[in-house]
DNA sequence: CAAGCGTGGCG
DNA sequence: TCGCCAAGCTT
């Protein structure tokens, strides 16, 4: 759930998951779409669907056991060498790295190479955790520099425990990668929404790859031509800009898909959660 | 190695 | 208001 999200954003919805998921086999038991449902809003939905087929291999590969061997823990799906490594250092306190965007910051800081490629991050991070000789409080102590006083948008070296050992105390400011912006991507996409009182709304779930992969939404079409008038909502994602136009139809829908009389028990992406709210 | 993948918070 | 970024991973 932490990967690329907030601390803050998903404590809720991480309590509320261990309700709804006590157990590895509970959570293997489930279907996708509660799986999805319970991650509802919370982005990269990828993430959802790759924690559920990791309990369902524990289920079937480890009886049940979430593994204790790294490279185990490196087999499951959506658990790459970061997570592994903080997996692996705080729950069975072995010797592992972890090395996450607050981490890499505080290496490129502390030895003043703001060019350093991961691999390079990956050599001094190992390193560190050799020499540090409590891999799980080396851990910790790095993410939480970088979280607190080393963080991305503001360093407090005057305040740094450890700023008397740092190459670059006090010239935080220069030692900043220009990160180079990614291109922002315009999509138009129309929307059709067939919607009547008898039967309910008209849903479809999207294919696992791409934007929102997996979760329900009302038949999108993307446009080549842009509508130049009609009613339009704008969601933004990291790399790209929807431009959602609503289509109300009277017609009946083609393809798969199915009636619901309440989008209440699936899981549906916020941008269309949104224009929902917006035209009904 | 770079692109693709969501959403909310924050300066 | 707007752009950046956050407990990254997969292809």
């Amino acid at each position: 759930m932490l990967q690329q999200t907030q601390v803050k954003t998903v404590l809720p919805r991480y309590l509320a998951w261990f309700t709804q998921f006590p157990t590895i086999s509970s959570l293997a038991a489930a279907s996708v779409d509660e799986v999805l449902k319970a991650w509802e809003g919370l982005g990269y939905y990828r993430r959802a669907r790759f924690i559920h087929q990791s309990a369902r291999m524990i289920d079937s590969d480890y009886l049940g056991k979430f593994p204790h061997r790294f490279d185990d823990i490196m087999k499951l799906p959506g658990i790459g060498r970061s997570t592994a490594g903080a997996i692996a250092s705080f729950c069975f306190g072995m010797q592992t790295a972890v090395l996450d965007g607050n981490v890499k910051r505080v290496l490129k800081r502390w030895h003043a190479t703001a060019e350093a490629s991961d691999k390079e991050l990956w050599l001094l991070a190992e390193q560190a955790i050799a020499e540090s000789g409590t891999p799980a409080i080396w851990n910790q102590a790095m993410m939480e520099l970088g979280a607190t006083v080393c963080s991305a948008r503001s360093s407090d070296c005057a305040s740094c425990p450890v700023n008397e050992c740092c190459d670059c105390a006090f010239q935080v400011e220069a030692t900043n990668a220009v990160r180079k912006s990614t291109a922002v991507l315009d999509l138009h996409w129309r929307v059709d929404l067939f919607i009547c009182s008898q039967r309910g709304i008209w849903l479809t779930q999207r294919p696992d790859t791409g934007i929102w992969g997996g979760l329900w939404s009302p038949p999108i079409t993307e446009l080549t031509e842009t509508p130049d008038k009609g009613p339009l909502h704008i969601h933004q994602l990291t790399h790209r800009r929807l431009h959602l136009y609503p289509q109300h139809l009277d017609s009946d829908p083609v393809g798969c898909g199915r009636w619901v009389s309440s989008i209440e028990g699936f899981a549906l992406p916020t941008g269309i959660l949104r224009l929902l709210e917006k035209v009904t």
